[in-house]
Formats: structure tokens, sequence, C-alpha cells
DNA sequence: AGCCCGAAGATATGATCAAATTCCGCACTG
DNA sequence: CAGTGCGGAATTTGATCATATCTTCGGGCT
């Protein structure tokens, strides 16, 4: 058997509650996560258990759990022969996406307008503010994680946990494809919507947050709409 | 390393490649799946793992995937202390779900109904036709399996997939009510605009299928409403 | 009532089996 | 003679299981 004895020496928990760790599984998967939102994976990429067993340092059941999760997240894709990877957003993918984006991210944007407590837009201007300094230094990750904090913790705040969790989803899948066009376009030329939307939000515009989230959206799919438009006539 | 190294014989498998089964993990979840979609499990019931493992025959790794998967799904619950249960939806959920639900399914219906081939329409009424069958015979599993297969049919073929999928989503949240809906009702009274939705795609009328499927999940969801206000009287 | 202990169940690991892809050498053809 | 395609072994990776450890819950004892 095993000679060497595991090192259990860390099995003293403090008598403290000290938040109970969370399990390996959810590590793993919100690690894989916070890689596919934020752009540390290409589309296309392949995705090998193996792979992540050692350089996550987890076991495979695991990093099993946190894959199947994440496929049926749609941020990853089962590739009928036993393989995985990062799916590859086509245009058809993206129409019907944007579908739901719309929907979705309109409605949470709306109930969360109807009752904002003032710490939420104070919040608000506080991420808006990272991101504008973000784009200004060129930090394309910088970007992607105030752009999704923003959104993030509007929905967070909309009361509607399922419509939320929804949202985050859809962020799941174009997460890749967006690092893909700020490396194509820069962050100079990523233009938002949220200036508008801080003001709607302020003078209790309903109806004009909404609509600013929509138009928000909107643009940020376009820019994927150019990217796959060139990467096809290239093709 | 491992220093004995084993020998690793090849044992050559027979060649009859006889439709190559999927996966344990797979036919988990298909089974679990079919068992949340169709009432077989009660809202509020808790699901363990070695439970699943004996019922089903299989080895927990396999159960662990799929039960991670349907939670993912919004199927099943984790319930913060490692216990895994089927949702009781609340008025909350049921609200923010309806949204979402009208939304989809209305647009995958017009989808569908956009370019309808006669054979879905005759597939459509076939299912129909089965349904009404199972409303007479008060048979309330066929009832359930026929109205799934209806819409499930309907928005495979509206070349959305990623809709489709997630309709197919929606729908897993809604079975176990479903069924104590049809517990508390029995099949007879239960309306459908089936009739008013074949009519309208046969007569080619985009907007009108998708009225009809938009009404015909707010009936479906009414039922749910009214199930749940009288539980709350007697709470 | 509070505490301790045992049982049931969940988490995580590593081993083992199976499949698929890769790689390499060989023969065949132009 | 060189290039190309084919077949099979070797390696890589996925799938499954058996097992060990830890948590939580509930019952019984003080």
């Amino acid at each position: 058997m095993n000679l060497i004895k595991k090192p259990a020496e860390n099995a003293r928990k403090p008598a403290a509650k000290t938040a109970a760790a969370p399990p390996v599984h959810e590590q793993v998967y919100q690690k894989l996560r916070a890689q596919i939102l934020f752009g540390e994976m290409a589309p296309g990429q392949a995705v090998t258990i193996q792979g992540l067993t050692d350089s996550l340092g987890a076991g495979m059941t695991p990093v099993r759990e946190a894959i199947r999760r994440l496929i049926s997240d749609g941020a990853l894709m089962f590739q009928g022969n036993r393989r995985v990877s990062v799916p590859v957003l086509s245009a058809e993918d993206v129409e019907q996406l944007i579908f739901v984006r719309r929907t979705i991210e309109a409605e949470l944007a709306r109930r969360a307008a109807r009752h904002a407590p003032p710490e939420l837009v104070a919040e608000l201007e506080q991420i808006d503010a990272e991101l504008d300094f973000a784009i200004a230094a060129g930090d394309v990750s910088g970007y992607l994680l105030q752009n999704y904090r923003f959104h993030s913790v509007l929905y967070a705040n909309s009361q509607a946990p399922i419509l939320a969790e929804m949202a985050e989803r859809l962020w799941l899948r174009f997460g890749p494809s967006l690092r893909v066009v700020c490396g194509r376009f820069g962050t100079q030329n990523l233009p938002d919507r949220h200036k508008e939307m801080l003001a709607a939000l302020r003078a209790g515009d309903v109806e004009g947050v909404g609509l600013a989230i929509e138009q928000d959206v909107d643009q940020g799919v376009q820019m994927v709409i150019a990217v796959q438009a060139e990467r096809a006539v290239s093709s």
C-alpha cells in the first residue's frame, strides 16, 4: 500500500465556524467558470479532464462534475465522441442568443430599476468608473471583469434569482468570443450604454433603464457579429 | 511514478459494433430527467445518491454527474447542507418562469410556423389526437407525455436548437408541479390551445401560432398557481 | 435538556478498463 | 525513387468502480 502517510495535520479545524470550505467540485467549477467567462479559453479550444486534474490539482471526479455542469450551462460543448471543447458560436447561435439576452436582461434591468436603493446606484457608478479606467489603460482583462460586474451586480439586485441565473448562463456563452473581439478591436472602440443607463436609473425611469441595457446588449453582440463576418471572409 | 509496470494485455473486444451504447451517465441522466419531467418525483422529495445507485443499478460516479447536470438544469436543487431534492416552486419562481416561457415558447412556435412542412402538421395532429384520447381515458401519465411531446416536437422543428433547449429546461422545472395539478383537478379540466394552434398553423398564420402557444402556456401556469394558492390557504 | 456516539450518506481519490486518436512503418503507385 | 495512403500498435484520454475519509443527522444516555 501507500508508504507515505498523507499529511493530515491540517485536519485540525479551529473550533470557530470558519465558513466551512466549499467542496472541491464547487471550487473547480468556479475556477473554470471564471476562465471561460473572462476569455482565458479560446473558442474551439479542447478541454481534457486529465489536463484539468493536474493543472488544478484536483481528482478526476470533482473535475468531471464541474465539466458536466458547464456543459449544461452551455459554457462547454460535448463533441459527440467523448471530447469536450469550448463552443464556437455560429451566426445562428448568436442570432438566438441575442433574442434571449435582450428579453431577459432588459427585464432584469427594469426590475432592478423599480426598487433600486441608492447604494446600488453608487456601486454601479463605482464599477463603471473602474471600467472606464480599464478601457483607458487598455486592460482587456479588467475591461471584461468590470463589464461583467456591472451587469451582474445590477441583475443580482433585481429580486429575480431565476432570471438572473439565466442571464449569467448566457454571459458564459459569450465570454470566449468577447475576448476575441477585444483582441481584434482593442478596448478603445468598445462603446457601452452604461452612462445612459445610470442616468435613467437615477431619474427613476424604469423603461429607460431597460432600453439602455437592451442597446448595450445589442452593441456588444454587434461586435461579435462583426468579427464573425471577418472570419467568414478570410476562411 | 509506479515502478511496477502492469502487463496490460490487450483484450480485443468482439468486432460487433452494435449501435454504440450511450455512456452510463447519459442513460442515468435521461432516466432521471424523464422521471422528473413526467412527475414521478414529487416537489420537495429528497434525492439521495446512494438511493439512485441501487435503484438504477449504476455506480456512484455516473449518478453524481447526472445529478449535477440536473441541478444545473434547475430540475433538482442543492439544499446547502449536501442534500439534494426536487424543488418546490414558490410564487416568485412561477412568476419569473412564466415570463421566460411565454417569450421563448411563443418565439419557438413562430419560427416553427414560418417553415412548417406538412409532415410536421400531420405529426402534431396525431399527437394531439393521442392527447385527447389520454384525457378521455383519464390517463394522467399519457396526458403529461403527449402534452410534452406536442410542444417538444414543435420546438424541435423551429430550427433554433438553443432556444429549444432552453424551453426543455423550463419544462423540467414545471414537471413535478404539473403532476400535482393533475392529481388535484384530474385530466378532464385541463384545457389547452392546441386546436387553435393547429388551425393557425394550417392557415400559415405565424402570429396566430405564437399567440395560441402563449395562451396555452398561460393556461398551464394558471393551474399551477391555483394549486399553489390552495396550498397556501391550507398551510 | 444537553452531549456523545453511531449510522447513513456525501465527497474525493486512485486504480482499472475501454475507446479513440496519433503515429509510424510499410507497401503500392506514379 | 519519392510521395501517398493504409493498417495496426502505442499512447492518450475518458468512463466506471471500489474504497477511504469526513459530515451531518438523529437517537440514546446522563
